[in-house]
RNA sequence: GGGGGUGUAGCUCAGUUGGUUAGAGCACGUGCCUGUCACGCACGGGGCCGAGGGUUCGAGUCCCUUCACUCCCGCCA
């Protein structure tokens, strides 16, 4: 027999009616009525109750015990009288009488409350994360997350994959993020660097033969953090597939994501095929390339309407023949909205920063008209046209943006968002999931107008490779892509490009020459020049997975000791400064500021 | 690096136009209470109002500086 227990908190039921039993936990909610006490004993399984009466001669001293105590107590199963079951608790029927206790672990006084559905501040969590994570919401999180990883790794073993760990102190890349340092003690003035992913690894054991390769991998980059986005590390469920083209990758990933969120969350999958949409239509139709798909609402492109002379709506004219762009997002059957409707999403625009939208309604009232403040600048025949690109109807409404097709894109993407919670036509009861696909290979530098890689330098063109017309960059697509899901990017992949020639003719187009190529890449070139296979993969976001299903907005609801936003642990005095003796070893000194 | 929000009891928060001794709930302590499950009732302890400076007869409240936490922009191949 255990010593400390022979159930937990969460097991015993009517059917264990006048056992004799053991039970060790904290104490989670006393009442005291003076002579008879009811106690919630917590464990991770669940809540007990408990009672003690004041017959008992320890009676007195059990009273004093404070909230979070660990106690181990003996007692007796009883069955509740009708009236006094508690439906809310798996263990509602039955309560302990009890015989004798001993304490486990006091405890000081608690610096926040365990029992509550308060919020409390995130410094106090996190230096008391252990207290924190005995809460029931977070508590429960991260069971969640446990048992996610454990399923998503089984259905891998299923689909044919290996487990494989992959290097924590590599080497520093060039490319992307910045890099967590680690000083080499062996190689004076040399570091290591942590992982941003393991791409290349993931690479080279394709090219090591063993064809399908997952793992549960850690990521680190030196980057600021978000709501959605831990400082230092997070974690993704990194793939990789040996012969394979975009539409496999595809197949294995929608599998999974569909049998990882059927079991995990009620809600339903809109799409079980998710919609393949190109780059360019996403950032059409959505102004984004992580279009959230609950939302029905679409932008159109109106920029011809405006070179009409039966149009008179001369501040976007004016701006339209100087090169911008307009577009604009239909309600359908909003004709009877109350002006304040309107009024209300077109300054909600101006406070983000944009010159407000336009709006008018469709109406028919002896002959299709526009109603609405800018309503009388449209003809008949432009209406017309109008409702032809977008299939609108009459009763419904148009907003208008006018600008800088970036500009338009993040105004529109935003409102599209806001109309759609305002009209409440999002289906939040709901995932809906999408492929962003035919990414394009290069995009030219804001600033310095130089053609840089926009993704992955490592992905493959598409078309025929000995018919891609590098003259032309900007027009090469590549076989990159993201997954998407209620607007939260969940991850890139891509097919890689396994072919060394190949691979200097873009990075030549980038401007990097031969040699540049080969000191940065040296380790990748040299491995896909004995006969590497075609291959691709992805990998999704562990934390935003979980957090899709556990609902929440923050990561460090789904993380169970995260740093703060300084990339500080609380609770550890992570980082922390280190002494000479330890410095003078790894021939480091610090530079002291003023 | 930049912008916004917050900071008052162990915890969550009120605190008016600048005006006496800064309040509530929970927690903690003492006492009462035998059917509660957010148990109830009474009493009590507990405050550098984030820190520093300023304006004022007088500052939790106004101004400046600074620190901490957080959200966002930049950043995140």
């Amino acid at each position: 027999m255990n010593k400390y227990r022979t159930h937990t908190c969460g097991e015993l039921t009517i059917k264990d009616k006048s056992k004799d039993i053991f039970l060790s936990g904290w104490i989670n909610k006393k009442r005291d009525h003076g002579n008879l006490l009811f106690l919630d004993l917590r464990d991770n399984y669940g809540i007990t109750q408990c009672l003690i009466e004041n017959s008992h001669p320890k009676f007195k001293e059990f009273e004093k015990l404070p909230l979070e105590t660990v106690i181990k107590l003996n007692g007796k199963v009883l069955e509740r009288s009708k009236d006094t079951i508690n439906k809310e608790l798996k263990t509602g029927e039955i309560e302990i009488a009890i015989v004798s206790y001993e304490v486990l672990g006091n405890t000081k006084e608690l610096p926040l409350p365990i029992f509550s559905d308060q919020d409390y501040s995130e410094e106090i969590r996190l230096k008391y994360r252990f207290l924190d994570l005995r809460r029931k919401k977070i508590h429960q999180n991260i069971i969640l997350r446990s048992k996610v990883i454990s399923f998503i790794r089984s259905e891998m073993q299923k689909l044919g994959f290996l487990e494989f760990q992959t290097p924590i102190l590599t080497s520093s890349s060039p490319e992307g993020a910045r890099d967590f340092l680690v000083p080499s003690r062996l190689n004076p003035g040399k570091f290591y660097a942590l992982p941003q992913a393991p791409q290349q690894f993931k690479q080279l054991i394709m090219v090591s033969g063993f064809d399908k390769y997952f793992q549960i991998a850690p990521c680190f980059r030196d980057e600021d953090a978000r709501a959605d986005r831990s400082p230092g590390e997070f974690y993704q469920l990194d793939l990789e597939m040996s012969f394979v083209e975009q539409k496999d990758v595809f197949e294995v990933v929608e599998k999974l994501m569909i049998n990882v969120f059927n079991k995990f969350s009620n809600k339903k999958l809109l799409y079980k095929n998710f919609p393949q949409i190109p780059y360019s239509e996403s950032m059409l139709k959505y102004g984004t390339d992580k279009p959230d798909l609950r939302n029905p609402l679409v932008i159109n492109d109106f920029t011809e309407i405006f070179k009409r002379d039966d149009v008179s709506f001369d501040i976007f004219k004016k701006l339209v023949k100087k090169g911008s762009i307009v577009r604009g997002i239909v309600t359908k059957n909003t004709k009877d909205h109350p002006r304040s409707f309107f009024d209300g999403i077109d300054k909600w625009a101006k406070e983000q920063g944009a010159s407000g939208l336009a709006y008018f309604t469709i109406e028919d009232n002896s002959g299709i008209k526009g109603k609405g403040p800018v309503g009388k600048f449209f003809s008949e025949n432009s209406i017309k046209e109008t409702m032809k690109i977008s299939k609108a109807e009459v009763g419904d409404s148009i907003f208008l943006a006018c600008g800088t097709i970036k500009d338009v894109e993040k105004i529109l993407s935003e409102a599209r968002d806001k109309i759609g919670r305002d009209l409440k036509v999002i289906n939040y009861d709901s995932f809906a999931f999408c492929w962003i696909i035919d990414y394009p290979m290069f995009e030219e530098d804001e600033k310095s107008k130089k053609i840089v890689f926009s993704h992955n330098p490592f992905s493959m063109p598409q078309g025929n490779i000995k018919d891609i017309n590098f003259s032309e960059p900007l027009k090469i697509k590549a076989y990159q892509y993201d997954i998407v899901c209620n607007g939260i990017e969940l991850s890139s992949g891509a097919i890689r490009n396994h072919v060394p020639e190949l691979m200097y003719k873009l990075f030549l187009v980038a401007g990097y020459d031969k040699k540049t190529v080969d000191k940065n890449f040296s380790g990748m070139i040299n491995a896909l020049s004995y006969g590497a296979p075609p291959h691709g993969g992805i990998a999704p976001g562990i934390d935003r997975i979980i957090m899709l299903l556990a609902e929440e907005k923050n990561i460090r609801e789904v993380t169970m000791f995260p740093m703060n936003q300084n990339a500080q642990d609380l609770m550890m005095n992570a980082p922390s400064e280190i002494n000479e003796e330890q410095l003078k070893e790894l021939n480091l000194s610090i530079k002291k500021n003023k």
